[in-house]
DNA sequence: ATTACTATTTGATCTATGTCAAATAATCAT
DNA sequence: ATGATTATTTGACATAGATCAAATAGTAAT
C-alpha cells in the first residue's frame, strides 16, 4: 500500500507537537479520508451536529453565522488546519456556525467516532489536541485583543497579517464581516493605500 | 491525613470532565499548595516565565497588558477557574501579560513540573486539559462575537452576563479597558440605566 | 478629622466610521 | 457574447463614542 503519501501534510502537522509512532499513522491513514469541496457549496450546515473534522490541504473555507439575515463570518481556514464547528464537534450538539467553501477545496476528514477511538487508545492524540489548542488560544487573544483597541485600518493590516497567504483570495464582504466594519469603510480603506 | 477537604472544590472541577481516581486525588493534594495574595498584589510579572498555574478559591485575579503605557485587562478570573498566563505557561517563555489580585485572593497553586508529572502519569489528565480547554475556546469566541458588533451598552451588558457574580465589585477603569471603550463613556452609560 | 491622592462623573467638542443611496465593475448563466 | 445578478466603489450626511478639561466623590494615610 503505497497511498499514504498524500497524508504526509497531516503527519507533519501532527509532529509540531507528538510523535507520530508507524502504528498512528497506519490508524489515521485507515481512518481519515480526502474530500472535495466546490466554491460556494456548504460543508456544513447550522442545522445540523458537526461529527467530522476537515483538515484543509488546498483551498479556503469559511466559519460563518447568520445575524439579523446576514452572514457574518467567524474565520477563515487555509491549507494545513482543522476545521469544524468546534462546540458542535466536542458536545455533540447544534450550534450557530456554518461552513462553507470560497474556493474548491481539498481536505481530510476525520469522523469523530474515529477521532474518538484514537483518542483512547492512543494517549499521545489527547496530548497533541491538548498542545495544539493552546496555540489557537493565542491566536483567539491576538485576535481579541486586535479588534478592542484599533481602527479600522489597523484591523484589516492585522487581518493582511494573520492571513498573509490568501486574503486577497477572500471577497470584500466576508472580510469586512469579519473585522466588524462596513464594506464601505473597507473599501475606503483598500482605495488610499 | 484529613487535609483534603479544601481541594474538594478542585476535584469537583475536574469531574466535571473526567473520573477522578483517588490515586489522581492524592497526587493532586500532594502537589497543590493554598497561596494567598492581598489586593493589589503583583501575581505574576511579564518581564517573567509563567510556571505556576492557580485556581482560585475566593477573590478575583485580574490578567492585564501595557499598551502605551496604560494597563489594559485581558480578562478577569475569579472563583473555581484555574489563571495563568496561558502562552508563557505552556510554552516556558516570557509573554505580555501581568496578573495582579484585585481583591484578596486565596488561590491553590501548581508549578508546571508538577503538572507535566501528572500529565504523564494520567492520561486523563491530558483529557481533562483538552476538554477544558474546549469550554474555554467557547467563551473567547463568543466574545469576539460580543466585540465585534455591539454598541458600547451591550458590551457593558454583556460584560455583566459573562461576570454576573463579580462585575459590581471591579473598578470601573478597568473595566473599560477589557471592554475597549474609554471611563468617560462606560461612566455614562452607567448613570444612565 | 484633615489632607492628599485616586476614581468617577459631567460637559463641550471632534472625528472615525456607520448609514443610505446611487454609480460602476465584475461575475455568472443562457 | 449579452443581459442579469452580485460585488465593489464613491458620495453625502448622521452619530456613537473619543478626546480634552474640569468638577465631584471616594479612599487612604498621617
Amino acid at each position: 500500500m503505497n497511498s499514504t503519501e498524500p497524508m504526509e501534510p497531516i503527519f507533519d502537522h501532527f509532529e509540531n507537537y507528538i510523535e507520530v509512532s508507524n502504528e498512528l499513522k497506519s490508524e489515521l491513514t485507515k481512518r481519515i479520508k480526502e474530500v472535495h469541496f466546490r466554491k460556494s457549496e456548504l460543508v456544513l450546515d447550522a442545522n445540523t451536529i458537526c461529527t467530522k473534522s476537515y483538515f484543509i490541504s488546498e483551498g479556503i473555507l469559511r466559519t460563518y453565522f447568520i445575524k439579523d439575515g446576514l452572514e457574518i463570518t467567524e474565520y477563515f481556514s487555509a491549507s494545513y488546519e482543522w476545521v469544524n464547528s468546534p462546540k458542535s464537534f466536542i458536545l455533540k450538539q447544534k450550534d450557530i456556525y456554518y461552513i462553507d467553501a470560497i474556493e474548491n477545496t481539498t481536505a481530510y476528514c476525520l469522523e469523530i467516532e474515529d477521532l474518538m477511538y484514537l483518542f483512547d487508545h492512543f494517549p499521545e492524540m489527547e496530548r497533541y489536541a491538548r498542545l495544539s489548542m493552546g496555540s489557537v488560544f493565542g491566536h483567539l487573544m491576538e485576535r481579541i485583543t486586535s479588534i478592542r483597541f484599533t481602527s479600522a485600518k489597523d484591523k484589516y493590516e492585522h487581518f493582511q497579517k494573520t492571513y498573509h497567504d490568501i486574503y486577497h483570495r477572500i471577497p470584500l464582504g466576508m472580510v469586512a464581516s469579519y473585522l466588524g466594519i462596513t464594506q464601505e469603510t473597507l473599501s475606503r480603506i483598500r482605495a488610499e493605500k
